[in-house]
This record gives C-alpha cells, structure tokens and sequence, in this order.
DNA sequence: GTCAATTAAATTGTATACAATATAATCGTG
DNA sequence: CACGATTATATTGTATACAATTTAATTGAC
C-alpha cells in the first residue's frame, strides 16, 4: 500500500487529480454502496422469519400494502410499493397461485385489475405479526435510531421522488 | 376509513392488540421498506448518469471494487460487494464481453478466477469520475447529512454481517 | 501418498426489477 | 359518435439476486 494521510475526504466539491477522484469512486465512500449493502443485508435478515410465512421479501411488501388497503388496483400497489406492471404482474400471479390474493378486472373499468385478499391472505397477518418485532431485535439498534434512520431515508425518498419524472 | 387517533406509534415493544398489529405491519412504519424505497429510487437516479458508460449500476459497483483493487479474485469481489458466484459469474461474463475485465483461471490455484481490468476498463475510471458529485447534486441532500447517513448504513450493515453466518 | 473434506466457480432454477412494446379499454375533442 | 390520445395491464427480453447443486482443484489427516 503507497503511504497516505490519514485525512479523511469527504469532499462535497468534485476534485481531478487522480487521487481525489480515486477517493469518490471508493466504494465506502458511496451511499449509493452503503444503501445496497444495508438493503441486502436486512433482506436477508428477513428471509428466515418469511420463510415459515411462505413469503419472499416483495411479496412480504405487497401483503403488507395490501392489509392496509384492499381490495386495490396493480397501479395503486405500484403506487405504494414503487414498482411497475412489469414486476407487479407476475409477482402477483405467484401470489394467487398460493392463494394469497385474487385478482379480478375491474367490471366498472375494464382496464383495470382489482387486487383482494383472499381469507388466506387476511389471515396471514396475524402470522406475520411477530415479524416486525423479530426483526428490530435483529438489527440490534435502539428504537429512536431505528425511526431516526426511517425519516431520514423518507425524506429522501421524498426528494427523489418529487425529481423523478 | 375508520376513524383513527393521530398518536404516532413508534413502538419497540410487541402489542397483540388489532390496532398495534395493523399498525406494526405498515408500510410506512417499516425501516426495511423505507430502505427498500430509498435503494431503488437512488438506484434510478444513477440509470441516466451510468448509461453513458454503458454500465448497469451492479457493473459501477464492480468496477469501484476493481478500481479499488485489481487483480482480484471472484470471491474477493464478492466479499466486498456482498454477491455470490451465482450473482458475480453471469455479470462479470457480461462485462467481459463489454471489454472492460478480464476472467483468467489462477494458475497458482486453478479453483481460482481472477478478475483483471482492460486498458479499456482502467480508463473508464476517469468517465465516471464526475458520477458522484452529480449524484450527490441529485440526492439534494447536505453533505454533512450524506456522510452522517453512510455511516449509519454502514453501522448497520457492519452489526448484520456479525449476526449472520 | 491417498482419499475424504473443503474450497472456488459455475450451473440450474426461481424470483425480482425494469425498459420497451403490445393490447385492450376508456376518455376527450370535435 | 367517431377516432386519436391516453390509461391500465400484460408481455418480452435482459439483468440482477440467491438457494441448491455440480465440478474441479486443493488441503489435511492418517
């Protein structure tokens, strides 16, 4: 390893020499890196309290969207979930296939498809009530950094949001 | 709707209650979809920004990693990414084939690949250079903020990696 | 040294994601 | 009411992700 400082650079201002753009192109320098490997990790924290629940993390998601509102159309869940026909379609469709869900055309607008929970789907919420709990011990942080951490990574998503399109 | 109280509820302890489970399960309550969302809309911003490499954002992960360090090994890269073979093998055939690394068996140990930049991928460095100050515009966010955020993330992440073997 | 155990990648199969396109239904304007 | 524009969902094609298995090479205990 050559010598280096021990000056940290987190520089807001872009620099060229070749050591400074080095420097912002390293990975722990990026919260764009920290996002995916924290996503990731609590993905994967999930798995094995989903498990029991016949659930994959988005489908956990979409279940959770739906014991809020249903019955709901796909671009409303869209909506809430951030996530496109594309995706939403065949994820769905897995979900009926075990039961989870129905979805049924819309008959005052054809276009559009309803999403309902079916008893099954319902009643799995109360399986799924010890999840969030389970979890929160998992990530072994004190409860007013877990919602410090929400509202900051809200308002993100707020911003980003608002310069989407 | 049902008429509800306006009390917040950022409860850490479980409540069996209907109310705290339906509160519990939703979506706007959940640090894991708060980062679910905050991943995939950054994740977006980056499109436009890595398309003029050619690069999907999982490649400029990548390549931060081998810019970083190269040449190094699959299992090297996936450490530092959090990727298995299944993920990192496909990918990193595909940028292959986009000319920017090199897949070599290690004739040292042959179970081994190891991955080496191109001229080609080496000079990419400097067409990425100015990602993430335009990012960083993007996020609209204080760089204070930006550096306070990471090193929760990574606080986190570094507290789930101890947890999962 | 031999062979079971381990390790490193690759492969297979399933499940997201998303861009681009297709299809069908509804809306809006004349 | 006709018809182009818009909207909602589905489909297609490509690119992650990851569990489970496979293959090949190396290590280690004897």
């Amino acid at each position: 390893m050559s010598p280096k400082t021990t000056k940290t650079t987190d520089r807001q201002t872009p620099t060229g020499d070749r050591q400074g753009v080095a420097d912002q192109l390293r990975l722990d320098n990026q919260l764009c890196f920290a996002l995916y490997a924290a996503t990731g990790l609590v993905t994967r924290a999930y798995r094995p309290l989903l498990e029991p629940l016949n659930l994959t993390y988005p489908q956990y998601l979409a279940m959770m969207a739906l014991w809020e509102k249903a019955p709901r159309t796909v671009s409303d869940l869209g909506e809430a979930l951030g996530l496109d026909s594309g995706t939403l379609t065949p994820l769905l469709k897995r979900m009926e296939g075990a039961g989870l869900v129905r979805r049924t055309r819309d008959k005052a607008d054809e276009r559009r498809v309803q999403i309902t929970l079916t008893d099954q789907g319902a009643a799995l919420q109360e399986k799924a009530a010890g999840v969030p709990f389970a979890l929160a011990c998992a990530l072994d942080l004190p409860g007013e950094e877990i919602v410090a951490l929400r509202a900051t990574l809200q308002d993100l998503a707020r911003k980003l949001r608002g310069t989407e399109d």
